[in-house]
This record gives C-alpha cells, structure tokens and sequence, in this order.
DNA sequence: GAGTCAAGTCACTGACTAGTGACAAAGGGA
DNA sequence: TCCCTTTGTCACTAGTCAGTGACTTGACTC
C-alpha cells in the first residue's frame, strides 16, 4: 500500500497567496482537518475497538473516499493523527513552573512529586489513556508511534526527575517501573470498573489515597538509614545522558 | 436473551443409565466440551478481538447453530467457560506446600514473597494474562464474572499474605495496590513488546530484576527504623520452587 | 416396524466492513 | 470561452459477521 491512490500530495494551492476561506465545502485543509479530527472524536466516544474507515467518515460527515484519496488508508491516517497530538506530558509539565525548586527538593519529594503530577497529567488525557488501553489489545503504526515515544520520555522523566535517586538506590529501578505501570493499568482498567482492590480508582478521593501511599512509601524507600534527618542530594549531576 | 431458542436444556439422556459412548458424533455433551474447549484455543492463539460465533464453531469443526442451541449465544457460551477453568491462583497456591512456613517468614520476606509467586503463577497462564487484556478493552458477562472472582481473591491474599504487614503499615496498601497493578500491566503489555522502561519483560531475568526490586524495596518499607542490620532473605528451601 | 425427538447439516438473510470505479460539479489557467 | 485539475458524491463489489429456518439422519421407545 506504498503508493495507493491520492497518496501523492497535490501542489495544494500554491504559494500563501489565496486564503483558505471557502466554506461551501470544497476546501481539501477544512476536510483532510475534519477528518482528523474526527479520529480522536470516534476514539473518545467508542474507544479503538470502532476505529474504521466508515466510523471516521461518518463522523468527519465526509465520503470514505476521500479518506482513501488524502490520506492512503486507515494506517496512514492514524499515523498522521498520532503526529499531531501531544499525548505525553512533557518533562517540563511535569516540572511545572518551579522547575528549579522541584530541582532542589529531597529526593523522598521529588520522587513522590513525580507520581503526583504524572496522575493527574494522565488523569487529564482521557485520549491519552484510551490510547493506553487500545495498545494492549493491538499493536498498529499508531501505537508504534506512540510507544517509542514513550520509550523516549520515560528516559527524560527520568533523568529530571529521578536521576541522583535511582543512582543513590539502583535497585529500586524495578519498583518505580512497576509503579509507573501501575498507575497506568489502574487509569486503564477505571475506564470499565470503579473499584480495584477496595479503590474507587474513578473519584478523586481513591486517587489521593494512592498518592499518600506513594509519599508514605518514598519516605521509606529513601530515607537514610543512618540519622532521619538531612538528606543532602546534589541536583544537576552531569551523568544525565548515560542511559541510552 | 433470556430464553432463547435451544436454551431449554432438554432431559439429556435421562439418568445415569446409558454410558455417552459413542464416537460416531451425535453426541451432545462430546460436542458441547468441543465447543468450550475450542474457546481456549481461539482465545489463547487468537486473542480475545478474534472471538466469535463462527471461529468458535470452526475451531471446534461444529456448525455454529449448535451453539446456538446449546448454549443460547455467545454470552452464555463465555461465561459457561469462564466458569469452568480456574484463572487466578489460589491464596494456598501461592502459598505452596509449606504454608505454614511462610506464615512465619517477617514480613518483609513474606511481602515480596507474595510478588514473586505472583508474577510466577500467573506468567504460568497466558489464558488468564489473555483475559486481563480483554478485560481492558471491553467488559462483558465473562469479564464481570472474573472481576468479582478476582476482587474476592485479592481479599483473601491479602488476608494471607500481608494481614499484619498492612496493618503495621497501612499506609502502604496503596503502594501494594499500584505493585499489583503494575505486574498485570506488565504481564499484558509483555503480550506485544518487549521493552518498558528498559526491562526486557518477555525474559525470565527482565522479571528476575523486578523481583529483585521488589525485595529491596520490601526490606526498605518494613524493616524497623531501628537497627538497619537484621534482614533475613528467603530461606534457601524457597529458591529452588520460586524460578518457575 | 412406526413414531418421536434430538443431533447435526445446509442455505439463507440482513447488517456491517474495506476498498474501488465512475461520475458530477467547482474553479482556476490558457 | 474552453479545458483540465481537483473536490466531492454515488453506487458498487467482495468479504465477514451474527443469527435463523428448514432439512436430514441417527437412536431410542412403544
């Protein structure tokens, strides 16, 4: 399917001259934009199991051919629409606008900050989450796309977030990876169920229980062994890019 | 679809007379363990996305109208095999033979004892680890009856498991919660990709390395704020059971 | 042997899917 | 004005799905 029809790209009026304008219909940008958009509407409402050509088009209110002409095919299709989005939060979001003093804190802190922020970044992406389940059952161009860059953020996160933490105690790698995945399988399964193990993993209340368990935990996980107090930790180490 | 067509059980060969016999077909309840058991096989090779009335009745070389009348549907048909099969370890499998032993282990070695076992049992049943996916992308009677089964079974292990490491530090159900989830959601992603986070999760020693994790931050967690020395590790016995 | 009922087979409907070929209309360039 | 490209519409093929009606065949009972 390299080189199907209307794959090419037309000269697509030349130049910035003309404005798009036109909104009797016969606009290719208003339509290949509908039709994107339409995708993630499709996802949100019937989830990745109803993705298809003829869903897409019956939402974008368009004919599937000119899905086909502008854009190859599904695959294609959904590729360009994963391109478009910012699914993950960036490092910088996680951060937030004191990235600095984030820099600064303990790292018991800033390791159950990280935890904090990612729920709630996540919480706030229910596309990002659908994604999230859809590529359990299914590995496509789309998900490809969007597991590499994950890959890739996770490795960022890492090093802003936890660098010195996971040098300090190497051998906890493991359990915030297990972690990272547990919060991204109890965003999944909330989509279907509201309690997990006695959690109502819908409501806000379930989810702020879980992160004083995380606070609770990091404590423990870093506090020094030696005397409870001072826990001198060196922000800005330069053995940042080493993993990868 | 309460009483459809074919769900009135008919007298079945009246009483235990008659010995079932016969291999020349025409035999109902030869046809209807053919039936369930090609559920498990199209599910295991196939996925849950592929389950069907016609790739059932292939799978099983029936014409699909016996299911039908057996069975009523689909619906009935899963939740029938769902019934049937035993998908989640039990407390005492996971307590192995020497239960009484790892009731008396300290808790931190009983804590990640229970995940290693855990992660054992159920990289032993890819059927299960096949459902746990399915029931992210849809719920339906199958997974409704898994799901309550399940929430039951957590209740017991944990009453087995980690009764008074919970109560000395309740604070950490959470914690558990998310470890929980976290080894499903790896299980269910190990199914497409090999790498999260940089854990090679289809390996025996990608999952060796969390387990190691697990232990550390399971010493980490309980051991007494006290004297920091004191951390018994697993008693050899164990070592040999626990790597599959 | 006749009657009866269940087991199993066959053929079909209707709805949905992906994908394609042919056509009508808008609009710019010559 | 004419032509040609591009946008959009329509109708169709081919395949799969769930579900059903009507049939044949086997086996048991009377």
């Amino acid at each position: 399917m390299s080189a199907g029809p209307g794959r090419a790209r037309q000269p697509r009026r030349a130049g910035g001259g003309r404005p798009p304008s036109k909104a009797s219909g016969r606009d290719r940008d208003a339509t290949e934009s509908r039709i994107l958009t339409a995708v993630g509407e499709v996802l949100a409402r019937d989830g990745f199991a109803a993705i298809g050509v003829n869903a897409i088009a019956r939402e974008a209110g368009v004919d599937k051919v000119l899905l086909y002409r502008y854009f190859g095919g599904l695959p294609e299709l959904l590729r360009r629409w994963g391109a478009s989005g910012h699914f993950w939060p960036t490092a910088d979001e996680l951060l937030g606008d004191d990235a600095a003093a984030v820099q600064g804190l303990p790292v018991e802190v800033r390791y159950a900050l990280f935890f904090d922020r990612f729920i709630d970044a996540l919480r706030a992406r229910p596309l990002t989450v659908e994604i999230l389940a859809a590529e359990v059952v299914e590995r496509n161009e789309l998900t490809a796309i969007l597991e590499a860059e994950r890959e890739q953020w996770g490795e960022e996160v890492e090093q802003r977030f936890a660098a010195e933490a996971l040098r300090s105690r190497p051998e906890l790698r493991g359990i915030t990876l297990l972690l990272v995945a547990g919060v991204q399988h109890l965003l999944v399964r909330a989509r279907t169920i509201r309690v997990f193990g006695g959690v109502d993993v819908q409501s806000d209340a379930g989810w702020a229980a879980l992160k004083t368990s995380v606070q609770a935990a990091s404590r423990l996980l870093f506090a020094p062994s030696g005397p409870p107090s001072a826990t001198p930790v060196m922000p800005g180490s330069k053995r940042a890019r080493q993993r990868k």
